[in-house]
DNA sequence: GTCACCAAGTTGCCTGACAAGTGGAAATTT
DNA sequence: AAATTTCCACTTGTCAGGCAACTTGGTGAC
């Protein structure tokens, strides 16, 4: 009944699914599930380590990585001589957003739709407080896009760069990480699709038309005017994605 | 020179500050940064976990959980046989983001203004596409909070209440979760700031008023109008915040 | 020159053990 | 009997050592 019982042989357990997705990040997120589902409460008492190990048949090691992950993840506080626990939702200071599968296209609609409502209203507020040397970056880098385009490149990552530096004038660490994350998670499924085909002919110099009308917003800071171009340029870009999704 | 040195004994470095950050965090901690600044470069290979383990003096389990971090954060990948490997950037999937010190008045304002530009874009959506059952539930959270005035409450988790009924109307799971976090952070630091006075003697009914106006525009399905509702609504709440912040 | 094979190195996971801290029950005192 | 102290079982944090699975580069056979 106590703790001498004979450790479970249970290696025959091994899931191996193909490419492995470790056990202890299944184990995770199982336990993830029970929280946000509701099966554990907040403050309720997680099984011990020891109860955990043998409820799914892994061993200590693996239950305290999958816990540390749930830990790092602000889901789960744990004391030492006293358990780990659930935490309180409200208290919670880290946000975690996981893209999983990427091949979801409501999930691709969704993503670029919280990318559309961070980016204009970034754009907006780089208007209202761009420096002169914000400025200039962004001039530069908006030089630099047309430097591309008239070597005939499509000048993808010019045009990231020229985002990149709008966004860094709102001077908000915040916008500028979930801008950053979304832009580049984007661009990188649009290149793994094999979309480039949408830069082709024309389309980066209509794309940069869309950029002077925001540069200049932002230039005589006018964050009305600079919100609608960037609304329109992101509507627009978003326009030609659906349009190459359907190919 | 082979593996068989003898185990460092440095169980006297032992870091312990107050409330014992753990080993695994500060090491995760550490590795995590020198990935951001660039000191590990995007597909270079991490050093061996024995190598680490030498290196910070800690057992190869603490070093095996920190890097077990970094992979559930999509900051490395790492392959059997092969080693740990700094993740391309670009491929990540999983945005973290942290807010650490709350005390910090211009992470506050920050986030709010996150927190502004997701939901009044997420007020908007609700208006072009909430269902029936969305409205009614909206309806339900506007009557429930109304009770609460009239009991003579706060109603602070009847506001709560209505805000969520709104984003869920979005459809879109990334404003959901993003807009929840952002809001609890901020009304769980308003809370322990002690700020309850702001909501006394007719406060929260003049905050009812903006409510009815956000919802009438949903209700009537009207994008435009709902997004300024929100905003005004969420300038107003800002600009409360910031008066009590100074008290 | 090409290909199969092997050995060293690395991560994935396990067992067993001890230290540090918690909380409640038992023992002691009032 | 009630209050207080002491102590012990239990839990998490960390360590050591070991084996299995996998990768990679080099070596030898052809």
């Amino acid at each position: 009944m106590s703790t001498d019982a004979p450790a479970p042989r249970n290696r025959s357990h091994n899931v191996t699914l193909t490419r492995a997705p470790a056990l202890a990040d299944t184990l995770a997120a199982r336990l993830s599930e029970d929280i946000r589902d509701g099966r554990l409460k907040p403050g309720e008492q997680l099984p011990t380590e020891q109860q955990i190990s043998l409820a799914y048949g892994v061993s200590r090691p693996t239950v305290r990585e999958a816990i540390g992950r749930l830990k790092h993840d602000g889901l789960v506080v744990t004391r030492q001589g006293a358990g780990a626990f659930v935490a309180d939702p409200n208290a919670a200071s880290v946000f975690r957003l996981s893209v999983a599968d990427f091949s979801n296209k409501d999930e691709i609609h969704n993503i670029v739709e919280l990318l559309m409502a961070v980016e204009a209203t970034a754009t907006q507020h780089a208007a209202e407080r761009r420096s002169a040397a914000n400025l200039a970056e962004i001039r530069a880098r908006l030089d630099a896009m047309q430097a591309a385009i008239d070597r005939g490149e499509p000048g993808v990552d010019e045009d990231f760069a020229f985002h990149r530096a709008i966004i860094e004038a709102t001077n908000n660490p915040f916008f500028r990480d979930l801008s950053d994350f979304l832009d580049r998670r984007v661009r990188n499924f649009i290149r793994t699709a094999r979309l480039n085909s949408a830069r082709q002919a024309g389309l980066p110099q209509a794309v940069q038309v869309e950029h002077i009308r925001i540069f200049e917003a932002i230039e005589r800071q006018a964050p009305a005017d600079a919100r609608e171009a960037a609304e329109n340029h992101l509507r627009n870009a978003a326009k030609r994605l659906e349009r190459y999704l359907v190919l």
